[in-house]
RNA sequence: CGGGGAGUGGCGCAGCUUGGUAGCGCGCCUGCUUUGGGAGCAGGAGGUCGCCGGUUCGAAUCCGGUCUCCCCGACCA
């Protein structure tokens, strides 16, 4: 046990080496966590990334509860081209409109000027819809459902790791049908049953859903539908977004099938996809002080089994017990770097957010217990060395509603109601702010915006997403600042 | 585009006003002692002080130019 450092009289200093506490600064403890717990770097070219294998590895299981959703849905992955003819853009104006300021463009290759310039994916919705074109001839070829994983280019002028990069990595669906309904049914299918139970049910992050507002709305889409989260700062983070597309795309590159009737008909499609920013979303949601903190399903370690010090069979113990936590379907690493210091290595794997350890020291084995630490509460409790893994399991089962739990009850306490829409851009200093759309209006957006506070989305009075036919004035907006 | 700030070892910074060829914390390497909450001691490695030019016997420091980054505003979404 290390005596405390003197301190001079007067406020209280963090630890030696302490993250920045999340009140104090939080955009400093988030950049403190990414480095720290060995998320990502900053990338040569400024507003790239490097995705280190903490960070990746993620990634990796974020991916896998999404593709396999995303399959349950129907959808088929493909792989389309990273480079695009510039033409594509410019054939459908919004889209174009929407994207032009952060294209990344190609002018020249093997050595000389391209006839025409060919510009870096910032999503695929052009290439992937010339190749529908082509593919979709009858209404037996509908529907259509392709997934695609991929970087993607869009050139950030602000850019914050995961948050906002240059590139980053997601999935896109892309999908034509026959009929508007079945476009706009499988663009909420999406929404929830992948999106929205990814989110809440593996990530453990509580979302908003509703649709944007025309000023918010992608370029190109009819309607956008949203998933927002609340982050630790009460700020809302776009988590992802299921678009509407009606026909806009497929009367640009023509997608048309024959109906029964032997009639040519455009497609109705749409398109929906998450990124990397879902990372920052974990950290931000979930973190504390001590860094960050993994739900069980997606944490690459769900438990460390650390030696203490290798003595009086220490060693043996942990090891027996990686075997025991393995056998129990766990994902386990055991820690036996003993001479790292013991503190050192806690708060390494707490920064980290490995949702369970197991300390394994001969004082306590002498006693015939081992002790497991919850990552979410930091508590320890003592328990017989034979009945470590089932603690564990159990620890690891609450750790997962433990997280959804208190960022609910995060979400509930900083959501506030106003009828007047001149007390929403003060209220949204705090977290999310409900008010009537009809109150609002467009102008009253514009008005919010010159105050850095956004509409994140529209939902009914209840919470729930608009119908096709619900009156604009039954309509709820849900006001924030946002990243 | 306007205003403000900053470029010094991997990271964070001091030194600049009053020129004398670089220092601190963390991290890193080696050894010993430690190890139940960010270990201690000793010894080391690592920097053409953003870049170009000028003044000077001598420039991180003074002067001119230039590049980059950050913050605020504007613009855009």
């Amino acid at each position: 046990m290390a005596p405390p450092r003197e301190e001079p009289a007067g406020a209280p200093r963090p630890a030696k080496g302490a993250l920045t506490p999340r009140q104090q600064d939080f955009p400093r403890w988030y950049q403190e966590v990414v480095a720290r717990a060995e998320l990502a770097d900053n990338g040569p070219v400024r507003g790239t990334m490097v995705i280190r294998p903490w960070g990746f590895a993620i990634w990796e299981r974020l991916q896998a509860a999404l593709d396999g959703r995303i399959k349950a849905a129907g959808a088929e992955n493909a792989y389309f081209p990273l480079f695009i003819p510039e033409s594509f853009l410019r054939l459908e104006a919004e889209h174009v409109e929407g994207f032009s300021p952060e294209l990344a463009v190609v002018t020249h290759g093997g050595g000389k000027q391209l006839e025409e310039p060919v510009v870096v994916r910032p999503t695929s919705e052009t290439v992937i819809n010339s190749y529908f074109a082509k593919w979709v001839q009858s209404h037996r070829d509908l529907p259509l459902l392709i997934n695609q994983w991929a970087n993607v280019v869009r050139w950030e002028l602000r850019p914050r790791l995961f948050l906002r990069t240059t590139e980053f990595l997601w999935q896109e669906g892309h999908t034509a049908h026959a009929t508007e309904a079945d476009a706009r049914a499988y663009a909420l299918r999406i929404l929830r049953d992948v999106y929205v139970d990814t989110m809440e049910r593996v990530a453990g992050i509580p979302v908003v859903t509703g649709h944007k507002t025309a000023r918010e709305r992608f370029a190109g889409a009819t309607r956008t539908w949203t998933c927002e989260g609340m982050m630790g700062d009460g700020k809302a983070l776009q988590m992802g977004t299921s678009h509407e597309l009606g026909q806009n795309f497929a009367r640009v590159f023509g997608i048309q099938y024959a109906d029964e009737q032997g009639v040519l008909q455009y497609a109705w499609q749409t398109s929906w996809g998450v990124s990397t920013r879902l990372i920052g979303a974990l950290v931000m949601a979930h973190g504390d002080d001590a860094g960050l903190r993994l739900p069980p399903d997606l944490a690459p370690v769900e438990v460390v089994v650390l030696l203490v010090r290798d003595e009086g069979g220490a060693r043996a113990a942990a090891t027996q017990l990686v075997d025991e936590l393995v056998a129990a379907g766990h994902r386990v690493r055991l820690d036996d770097r003993v001479d790292t210091s013991f503190g050192r290595r806690s708060v390494d794997w707490e920064l980290k957010g490995v949702p369970a350890r197991v300390e394994v020291g001969p004082r306590d084995l002498a006693e015939g217990i081992v002790t497991v630490v919850t990552r979410h509460d930091r508590s320890k409790s003592s328990v017989p060395v034979g009945g470590a893994t089932v603690a564990v399991s159990e620890a690891l089962a609450a750790t997962g509603a433990a997280l959804y739990d208190e960022a609910a009850a995060t979400l509930a306490r900083r959501t506030t109601d106003v009828v007047d829409p001149s007390q929403a851009a003060e209220a949204a200093a705090g977290g999310f702010v409900r008010v009537p759309w009809a109150a609002l209006g467009t102008d009253g957006e514009a008005a919010l915006a010159a105050q850095a506070v956004s509409v994140r989305c529209l939902q009914t009075a209840d919470g729930s997403l608009a119908d096709a036919d619900t009156p604009e004035e039954d309509l709820v907006a849900v006001v924030a600042r946002a990243y």
